[in-house]
DNA sequence: TGCATCTATCTGAATTCGCGATAACAACAT
DNA sequence: ATGTTGTTATCGCGAATTCAGATAGATGCA
């Protein structure tokens, strides 16, 4: 049972046949069948259901299924292991929500890049849910995402604590405005990295019962819809301070303890830690509190 | 990168040597050298020091090592993963104190080898340490020992909980009669499984000071060593009142909160559990208290 | 029927693998 | 000195394996 063997099982599991999977991996068909076949014979049971639009996994096929899996991304990390000689090197793929990439981890990644220019770095941006996903497909090494996340698979470490304020139209100059109102619009990104939920939370403790979301995919377009006065958000306090100062919508605060946020970098338990990763999240991890006293 | 490969780096580093790796893989050691040397070509790093009495790891052998280990491991278990259909078949391996064995497990293995005579029934005795040690090993699937062990990679269920007694010579007919003397010899098992710790907590805690242990290797070896009057030894209640009747040794209580002990099943949280097993753990496992009351 | 899309199988060339023999080297005993 | 032993490296050859391409067979669809 060869790891070649199983990489091609598992590529044909993936697409559902030999002819696809031949092409995927830049071989001919008769040899995916010859290597399934013979990892069968091996094994001396059958993979696939053979059918006339493609393959099918058997019972025994799904039990091998994890393992191929397993083995493939074990021989990758054994072999940036080996190249991994403790000096920061090669790619290193993380993620980020696109709130923490602009509001802290830019200074972070300028003073990585210039300090590590052998590191090739790559930002993923998504929202929680897809950069957990990431991580646990071994697309990202670890990502920035809203925590707690309390996966079986994943270690977490807090990074960030934010606190939230409520952006709206310049002509709502308090929040009791809105929320007499009864109803209201919040924008929001569609799958929301939990900002959504407590916006809602938010509202609802107020009594607005009408809450009518309005989705848009990143942040400038977001904060454009605000100032427009398409409707109200929710966005780290820190982010609205250092970028945007045109006085075109208006800030509310909200109490810390119901709109807060707390930013961890999650990564797989059973993956190695890159060099160049450990490197990186020193120079992301903050600063302890009593060592910067003097700000 | 082949898991053949792997696995002849690892019998390599194992041995520390090419020539010897050769012969335990029935092979040739120009064969064993040429796959080293594509190996590390493919690489391109080297992996072995070579000496001119065999050859040691580099750095980067030794961050290698560890994975080749686990790939061979994952194919392994991900054959018998395969052929495990659900029903208990092949060969199962497992392990257990001498004193587990002899006083609980045996009508166990007794039914459950007349229950699924297509396992193969293998179990391996030892003492605590050795036996998490073959767990670790993949030596054995699992392991009854003494409990509780608290190891990161295994996973730990109680069994058994035994009351333990003394076993004294006949001539000694109350305990106060052995420990007024301030000293005592003990007859226990060599690396002990905790029995003797137990019992010199419970010397020591009554005012005797010289204790000097005697070592032997098998149950049968101690009780007949205690019935000879040697010294004093532990064994659970139970072993005693099942097996030996023959009054050729005084049995004294011990406050339980003192002297008992718990047998947990451990095996690897990482590795797979056969059907095999499972099921064996399901004739172990005691008839829970509520169920048994008319006993 | 003809076409498209699958998988299975066969064949010959290229490649790799395993073995045996040999070389080179160092340590150690004679 | 000299031979012996134990080690890794290298070469050549035959066997085994792998790969790509061609072909065959089956099925569904227009």
């Amino acid at each position: 049972m060869d790891a070649a063997d199983l990489k091609f099982f598992a590529a044909v599991a993936r697409v559902g046949g030999m002819n696809r999977a031949a092409s995927e991996l830049n071989t001919v068909q008769s040899n995916v069948t010859a290597r399934v076949r013979t990892l069968e014979e091996e094994l001396g049971v059958a993979l696939f259901n053979r059918g006339h639009k493609g393959v099918t996994l058997t019972a025994a096929g799904q039990r091998l299924l994890p393992y191929a899996i397993k083995v493939t991304h074990l021989l990758d990390e054994a072999r940036r292991a080996v190249k991994d000689d403790g000096e920061p090197r090669g790619r290193l793929t993380i993620g980020s929500l696109e709130t923490s990439a602009a509001l802290r981890l830019a200074p972070v990644l300028a003073a990585y890049a210039a300090a590590y220019p052998e590191v090739d770095l790559v930002l993923h941006t998504g929202t929680t849910y897809e950069l957990i996903a990431q991580v646990l497909d071994h697309v990202v090494e670890g990502a920035f995402v809203c925590g707690p996340v309390n996966h079986q698979d994943l270690l977490e470490e807090v990074f960030f604590r934010e606190q939230l304020v409520i952006l709206a139209p310049r002509t709502i100059r308090r929040l009791d405005d809105l929320t007499r109102k009864g109803h209201v619009k919040i924008v929001v990104h569609p799958q929301g990295c939990a900002y959504r939920q407590i916006l809602e939370n938010i509202l609802i403790k107020r009594g607005v019962v009408g809450i009518r979301p309005l989705e848009f995919g990143n942040i400038e377009t977001i904060y454009r819809s605000v100032s427009a006065g398409l409707g109200i958000t929710l966005l780290p306090k820190s982010l609205i301070g250092s970028i945007w100062r045109d006085n075109a919508v208006s800030v509310h605060e909200v109490p810390e303890a119901e709109a807060h946020i707390t930013t961890v970098f999650v990564h797989r338990q059973d993956a190695l830690i890159s060099s160049a990763l450990k490197e990186f999240l020193k120079f992301a991890r903050p600063v302890p509190v009593q060592m910067r006293a003097a700000e």
